[in-house]
DNA sequence: AGCTAACAGTTGAATTTGTAACTAACAAGG
DNA sequence: CCTTGTTAGTTACAAATTCAACTGTTAGCT
């Protein structure tokens, strides 16, 4: 009986991970029915588009790094990818291990497509924010996300 | 060729949808390994467990409403959670379509264990920022989840 | 009462994910 | 060369999730 002052005042709503995965499924629910709906993809196969799309030319396993996505689920998602038309698949010659994905011209299409609709919904999200708290919002995500 | 001026500027890393979704896996893994080693919990079941020890009696509805959970998923979560003889089911002798929900002994003891990790946890999460920042950070994730 | 619609919750089949074991390719030491 | 170990990526099987159809129950209208 002694140290429940705080403890009343913890809720669900106010627990953090709670919190966030409240937040990325709400804010997240729009996009994926924009590429889901118009390009039949799954989350991750959207993931590997953009980082093909933004950094260019890479091997799975580099996508699975950056992006913090197990070997398999990058693994099926290139296949579908290739399947689709929307990156090629290059062994690499010195060391035919990896494997660099590149994308064609529907991929690129597709890509700069989806990445307009995410820069013009990311701004609908963050203009209920002033630019400082965006700001300050995504260095914490950041830190919150840098932490694995 | 007009204006990619704040075009190049829209990282992945940036877009919100995807920052909220990278927070919330890397905050959410460290509690998961608990409840799930602890107690062989899944997501919805240790959410509804919350709902019970914090709310009280409740239908697996309102629950779903809370959170925002697929009545399937309730439906499911509730069936192993009783099995575990970590709830009681009782129906409502008026509206025999609802079940009344409650936590049972056990039901409370594993709540009031994992309620005090979660407060741990999220004291450790949070103190790597300031109480202001942490408070904008919150409500800010209300917002954004609030939309749905 | 009898019909229809709505509602709480469940179930089954199809997708998707997670885990672990696997293949193929290379590297380093003997 | 020939182990032994490591790495990139795949596959198989089990577990979890989704979606649609379902049961049982109540409400409202006629």
């Amino acid at each position: 009986m002694m140290r429940d002052t705080c403890d009343e005042t913890f809720e669900l709503a106010d627990f953090l991970p709670y919190l966030l995965n409240q937040a990325a499924e709400a804010s997240g629910q729009e996009f994926q029915t924009i590429y889901k709906g118009r390009y039949g993809m799954l989350r991750t196969e959207w993931r590997v588009l953009f980082h093909l799309g933004i950094y260019g030319r890479m091997t799975a396993k580099e996508i699975g790094e950056r992006a913090v996505i197990h070997k398999t689920k990058v693994s099926r998602a290139v296949q579908k990818l290739a399947a689709r038309r929307f990156i090629t698949r290059e062994r690499h010659a010195a060391d035919r291990r990896f494997e660099y994905l590149d994308l064609t011209t529907a991929g690129r299409a597709a890509y700069r497509d989806l990445h307009e609709v995410a820069r013009q919904y990311d701004a609908r999200l963050t203009s209920q924010f002033s630019d400082e708290e965006t700001a300050l919002l995504r260095s914490m995500l950041k830190r919150l996300a840098g932490g694995r």
